[in-house]
DNA sequence: TCGTTATATTTAGCTGACTAACTAATAACA
DNA sequence: TGTTATTAGTTAGTCAGCTAAATATAACGA
């Protein structure tokens, strides 16, 4: 399939995402990390300490998924897990100092992205673009097919 | 992150695309089909008897990923390889009965999908958006990270 | 003609994603 | 207080994606 002769505007919605995902993986895999790790470590930048539970929601991922890629994060230093004070069943992730650095060192690589896809976009397109994506994640959303996590649905 | 505040283009994209997938994946889980095979009836449908090289080309995917697919689909009866005539390395694939049954089954998801994202959008959105992704597509394949499919960079 | 290089597919191993089932801890209830 | 229900995380299995290496075949050039 011709990409420009689709007639499907999901078809073409797919195609660009794929492209896109294979770009980031080929980014990524020049520096030392793996391409579900950067959202985990960001998440952790913001908030450290969260619970596996609450950082599967935020990454929109299972708790099974997020379990075993924990467990190599935290056998190559990135993270370290502890049990919460309050409740034995609940364990909290940190990020290391290893971890910490590899974030920082990974905030070139978001605008790196950022330009790669948008740099000829004027101040207008990215703002339709934005306002276009934002209403199909909310078509997306609205048909519940798979649930947002918590702070989203209340907005 | 709640996707409504964030400041990157890129990770609003990201988002959506992550969520369409975890939909289609959702939609299709009640048909009777893995998430990767659609593409695959879809493209024999147009043209079947690709050798599985073109096929992978095709679809953007690894020839060991397609390998790995058709055999699983092989198995379930959606397709058949048989050796070519000319080139005894050459494996062409071609759709079965059932295969060619669940291709067109399947016609009806495509339409949904399309519904589920963007019922709601005016005709002139719909240009726009087009545009935008094709936009964004073109700087993506421009990067050269992740070489497009050749009759795609004829264009 | 024969050795080297190129090509198509496969295999092995890994990651990230899911589901289902399991285990242990906690909360709710009678 | 003891039982039942719920919760958080884990394990096993599968799929889709990648890379690297392996295998068989074909093409090429001396």
């Amino acid at each position: 399939m011709d990409i420009h002769q689709a007639e499907s505007l999901d078809l073409v919605f797919k195609h660009v995402a794929k492209l896109h995902k294979q770009t980031v993986h080929a980014l990524l895999s020049g520096k030392g990390i793996y391409p579900g790790q950067p959202p985990v470590l960001r998440a952790l930048a913001e908030r450290d300490g969260q619970s596996q539970k609450e950082l599967a929601e935020k990454l929109q991922i299972t708790p099974a998924t997020l379990t075993v890629m924990l467990g190599r994060m935290e056998k190559n230093g990135l993270v370290e897990r502890r049990p919460d004070d309050a409740d034995q069943r609940v364990s909290r992730v940190y990020l290391s100092a290893k971890g910490r650095l590899k974030h920082d060192e990974l905030s070139s690589f978001m605008y790196e992205m950022e330009a790669l896809c948008f740099a000829n976009f004027t101040m207008e397109e990215r703002i339709v673009f934005r306002r276009l994506l934002l209403q199909m994640y909310d078509n997306l959303v609205r048909a519940d097919l798979k649930p947002p996590k918590p702070d989203e649905a209340q907005q």
